[in-house]
DNA sequence: TTACTTACTTATAATCATTATAAAATAAAA
DNA sequence: TTTTATTTTATAATGATTATAAGTAAGTAA
């Protein structure tokens, strides 16, 4: 994710309003490398500032990921993470618990092309699904 | 995604059973290079099996998940698609209407390492987010 | 074949993450 | 200031997914 004063250049460029609650949120997330949902930024948030909505929160975030920013991501738990960190790096999926680690393997893919098939290519990510060690040995223990 | 014979032999090892339901939804998956949700594979089940549930389908689409047999794909648009072909692929992802589309370039990972900081590697993935030609145009629409 | 066990399916209802709405508030420009 | 478009808020609505519990059927063994 950019700097703060990048994406309020970004949103006056855009005609848009840097709001209180812009700042906050986009602070919250700056240099974040925890992969947090809507629901967790919020209840961290509203200890700030009692009286933000979870609207605004969606709002903002959807809005970060428009322009990519950051990345949603989806590890069937039933609500989106969100990750501010979208320079290259390896993401390692649990396809039985779900968790999602990064990597501190480096990513094979260091740079994205510029365009592809008529896209304007923003950013890239690399992940890999596997079993964790914690399933892998519970299921060690299913099979003995 | 395996054949409908590996699945089988998966399923019996388990204990489990192979039943019509499991068949109709694996037969519906394989070689299916669209990405459906799981309502749009709940109309188009419905017709030759009217009684099917949506419980049976989501139960049997996750347990393909978790067997990385398939992967869940969010686009932001509200609701999971699912991916069954897992092989390695390019897949661009539209930051502005959510589009998903797989690209016929080669991806830059071809294998992937067969485990991780203690992962045990299954598949692997590889996108590259941006804006798709349509939004690029609507863009520059906005901006004359 | 027949009966038996366990896994699976179904219909229904519940849950809960996310989004829509409309009134009130506010940043930024004039 | 005053103005105006944007944003925020509280509330309600939506809609995808999951839980429940009763019924069904796959697989197995006599």
């Amino acid at each position: 994710m950019r700097t703060i004063e990048e994406l309020t250049a970004q949103v006056r460029s855009n005609g848009g309003k840097v709001t209180a609650q812009r700042l906050l949120i986009w602070q919250a997330l700056y240099n974040n490398r925890t992969h947090p949902t809507a629901e967790e930024l919020y209840q961290k948030l509203k200890q700030v500032s009692p009286t933000l909505s979870l609207t605004t929160l969606y709002n903002t975030l959807n809005e970060l990921a428009s322009w990519g920013e950051i990345r949603r991501i989806d590890n069937g738990d039933g609500s989106i993470h969100y990750d501010p960190f979208v320079e290259p790096h390896v993401e390692l999926v649990c396809l039985a618990c779900h968790k999602v680690v990064d990597s501190q393997s480096k990513p094979a893919l260091l740079s994205a092309p510029e365009e592809m098939d008529g896209f304007k290519i923003i950013s890239h990510s690399e992940q890999y699904y596997g079993y964790c060690p914690v399933c892998r040995s519970a299921f060690n223990q299913v099979n003995k």
